[in-house]
DNA sequence: TTGTACGCGTTATCAA
DNA sequence: TTGATAACGCGTACAA
């Protein structure tokens, strides 16, 4: 590879000037400029990016921490970041917490280390006391998570609107004995909080209860969602309709219905969670919420790269919008 | 973050000699290398990587090209590559090609500019020739790509042996009129050729013909699957069973298969390819041709991480196993 | 407008 | 065993 020493022996002029050209700076005159990129063309050269990291100038590789690459969701999620990102010839670099504390941490110390130049949490498991400091090595931002600190940028679906959507979709088709399966906690301050508040608002709203016995906490795959199916079809009062944390966990539930021969949505419905491929497959296809992650991805990768221009952003909150998508399950 | 420079103020120790501490090198005495040691802990010292880069040692960065991350596949490649080289504190960047062979140039190119330090390719548009220049500037790798060429290590699953085995399954199970779905082309030197030749071999043992009406190349995405069986069914002399090239396509199947009242397997027979999550949530259940691709991408992460110490690996071919998951859609 | 000299944080060479 | 010094490739004060 050709290195700047190489333009500068090449094309006879300083160092100096020839890292003028190659930065676009306005005071060169055109005879040089134009010896200078000949120079260039001539070799192929192209800055070495290492060099230039070490400069302290250049930023190329942002990292993305999620849990899991296999969860459609993600890889999305992903695909959608790493095409904007790579229109600004920007790396994405993929960091897997697998919802571990100290892989995150440990992922976050790369940025302080510069071998990142900004960070994209789209999972979250430390206390935001423990993240705050990173903010000082460089840009951190959330992407579909939400921790109000007004420190760091959030890009994300508005999920409380999205559950009371959900709900309000069952209550309409006549379902009252409303079940609820979630990814995270049914507390108040927990994971997936805005999604609880959406159900209680929606069930409030109609006067109807959140039975205890129906509330299933941390499900997330589609062996959870068999499970579930089976414990509630052991119970001497069911519930008629269910609304899933997820796609997967809905589609589990599909798979033991048809073990135990329960038909869907006659003796329970089935709302699910996402939208992805998965839930036109499954039998019967699931009515679930749509969440644009396409739009969600290509926001986040702008966002970031205006992170690393601007000092403030001017928005720190962007909410996407969230819709239905009616199919067989409810 | 703190610099050689503070640990040598600290300690009062020459740069040289707290360079050898880090790097463990031997000739150093054990109280100035107790001292050092103790300068980097109270500054929680951390080398800097990008330094330790550009002076040439340092491999912390592999590029992984695929086509597409949403396909399941090959986020489950990522998934098994990236657990393997976070082990050894290596870093995967995700390089989506999107079958274009300039963006996988582009991507190549990074090696030379030492953006990434291996490569692994997973995905192949170039011509071999194209490819071959880059390896010297570091270790290229093939993973699920079949091009022998004598200079570049190959970690693949034996996929004549799987198509083999896949129509022997329908042959067994008394199909006898098979057509045949792939993702790549139908020649004798194409995309999937292995597979062809598996194929061919099967049928050709039986003296079954192929019916060149019954071959579909270039089918991929679910929507693709729908096509063909539509296709299918429009024909006067339809076929009794179907060997697809991916469970996408086989899923796509069962969706038209349902619209157009076909019952799989007693009309039709699918038998999908890769046992992906999704072919257990069709209604029926697809028999499909497991794919180890755990153990794969485990392999590939080990491979590389040995180029990069070796000069020659002594094994430039790595074969793993394949099987048969037969469930209800044969 | 141009060029010289220095620094970014390491590691390697060489002489002591 | 130790330490001073050069070198990796680039960008930028500073002086001219």
């Amino acid at each position: 590879m050709a290195t700047i020493s190489d333009v500068v022996k090449k094309s006879g002029i300083s160092k100096s000037t020839v890292s003028r050209v190659i930065n676009n700076h306005p005071s060169v005159s055109e005879e040089k400029r134009r010896k200078v990129l000949q120079a260039m063309e001539e070799l192929a050269y192209t800055p070495n990016p290492t060099a230039r990291r070490m400069r302290g100038t250049l930023k190329s590789s942002v990292g993305l921490i999620i849990p899991n690459v296999t969860n459609p969701f993600f890889s999305y999620l992903i695909h959608h970041i790493e095409q904007r990102l790579s229109e600004h010839s920007i790396r994405l670099i993929i960091m897997q917490s697998s919802e571990s504390r100290e892989k995150e941490l440990e992922f976050l110390d790369l940025l302080k280390q510069k071998q990142v130049d900004g960070i994209i949490l789209a999972a979250v498991e430390n206390e935001m006391e423990a993240i705050l400091p990173y903010l000082e090595y460089g840009p951190v931002m959330l992407c579909n998570e939400y921790v109000q600190t007004g420190e760091i940028p959030i890009v994300r679906l508005d999920q409380e609107r999205a559950a009371y959507i959900g709900v309000r979709h069952l209550i309409e088709k006549g379902y009252r004995r409303i079940a609820y399966c979630t990814g995270g906690l049914f507390a108040e301050d927990g994971k997936d909080k805005d999604r609880n508040n959406g159900l209680r608002r929606a069930m409030e709203e109609e006067g109807l209860p959140i039975r205890p016995e129906w509330v299933f906490v941390d499900q997330h795959t589609i062996a959870d969602g068999r499970e579930v199916m089976r414990r509630l079809w052991q119970m001497d009062d069911r519930p008629d309709a269910i609304f899933t944390g997820s796609d997967e966990v809905a589609a589990g539930m599909t798979l033991s219905a048809r073990e135990l021969s329960i038909r869907i949505p006659e003796d329970i419905a089935v709302l699910g969670f996402d939208d992805q491929p998965l839930a036109e497959l499954t039998y019967p296809q699931l009515t679930t919420i749509h969440q644009p992650i396409d739009e969600m991805g290509r926001l986040a990768a702008d966002v970031m790269i205006r992170l690393f221009t601007e000092d403030k952003p001017q928005n720190m909150n962007y909410e996407l919008p969230i819709s239905i998508v009616e199919r067989q399950s409810t």
